[in-house]
DNA sequence: AATCCGATATTGCATATACAATTTGCATAT
DNA sequence: ATATGCAAATTGTATATGCAATATCGGATT
C-alpha cells in the first residue's frame, strides 16, 4: 500500500472529528475535575437537569440534550443505583425521576469543583469558541 | 424531594454538557450518511488520517486527536478485523499501521457522502459554529 | 368489549471512550 | 551481563452512546 493519492477530499476540515475531539477535550476537563466525587461528566448534566426540573420525564430529558432515550435509561439506571436519582410515579408509559437526598448533596459538592473546570475550559477553548458553544441550544437544528 | 433552589450554580452554560451535545447531533449527521458503507463518524476520521499519514503511528495519531491510546487500540482493531486497516513492522513496541486495499475503496466510497454530512452539519452548526469549530487543532491545551 | 395505534420506555447488540494496571522492547547505568 | 527505567502498546473494567426490536400503557375506532 502506502500511496497517498492528493485527491483526498476527507481532511481536518471535517465537523465530525473536530466535535468529537472537541467532546474529549472538554469532557476530560470535567471529568477530572470532579474524578475525587466519583461522578463523570455526563452524569454532572444529568444531576443539574434534574434538579432544575425537579421531577424530570425522560422524554424531556432526551430532547433538550439530543439523546437517545436508550441512552439515557440507562445513565439514569446507572445512577439510581448509585443512589443519586429516583423514578417517581407518572402517567402512561412515563416514568419520571427526580434528585434523592444524596443526589443533591453529591450536587452541592460538585459545584465549586465544576465552576474551576469550566473556568479552565473556557480557557482552553479560547474566547472565539467558548463564545459560540454558548449559543442558544435550539439552533442546532439542519436550516431552522 | 422536589426542590428547586435558587442558588444552583451549574445551567445550560456547561462546557461539557454543551461539547457533548454538540457532539451527539454532528456524530448523527455523519453516522447517517454513511450508514449505507456500514461505517461510522469516529472511523472515517481513522481512516481519513491513515490515508493522510501513509504508515501511521498510533502515539502519532493518539496525540493528534487528542485520545487515549487504549481507545485508538481497540478502535484500530475493529478496523483491522473489518479487512480496512493492517498492522505493519515497526520499530520498538511501535505498531504502525496503514490501510489496506479494501480501506482505500472504502474511503472513496464514503468521499460523497462525507461532502453531503459535511455541508448539512455546516448548516446545522450556524455560521459561528461552524467557523469557530474550524480554528486551529493545536489551540485547544489550557492557556497556551 | 376487542382491536388497533401512537407515544414511551426498555433490551439486545455493537461501537466509542478513558483510567489503571500490565506487558514489552530498548537504552542506559552499574 | 544484569538491572533499571522509559516509552509504547494492550488488557481489564466501567461508562456513554445509538439503532433495531420489543414491551407497555392509554386512547381512538369499530
Amino acid at each position: 500500500m502506502a500511496k497517498t493519492p492528493q485527491t483526498l477530499t476527507i481532511d481536518d476540515s471535517c465537523f465530525a472529528m473536530r466535535a468529537r475531539l472537541l467532546s474529549r477535550v472538554v469532557t476530560g476537563i470535567y471529568d477530572e475535575a470532579t474524578r475525587p466525587l466519583g461522578v463523570k461528566a455526563s452524569q454532572i448534566t444529568l444531576l443539574a437537569i434534574t434538579a432544575h426540573m425537579g421531577v424530570a420525564r425522560p422524554s424531556d430529558v432526551c430532547e433538550v440534550l439530543h439523546m437517545d432515550a436508550s441512552t439515557l435509561s440507562r445513565n439514569v439506571e446507572r445512577m439510581r443505583k448509585s443512589g443519586w436519582l429516583e423514578v417517581v410515579p407518572g402517567e402512561g408509559r412515563s416514568q419520571p425521576f427526580q434528585l434523592t437526598d444524596a443526589g443533591w448533596k453529591l450536587l452541592k459538592k460538585v459545584e465549586p469543583l465544576w465552576k474551576k473546570a469550566q473556568q479552565k475550559a473556557r480557557t482552553t477553548l479560547g474566547k472565539e469558541l467558548a463564545d459560540a458553544l454558548s449559543g442558544p441550544l435550539a439552533e442546532l437544528r439542519p436550516t431552522d
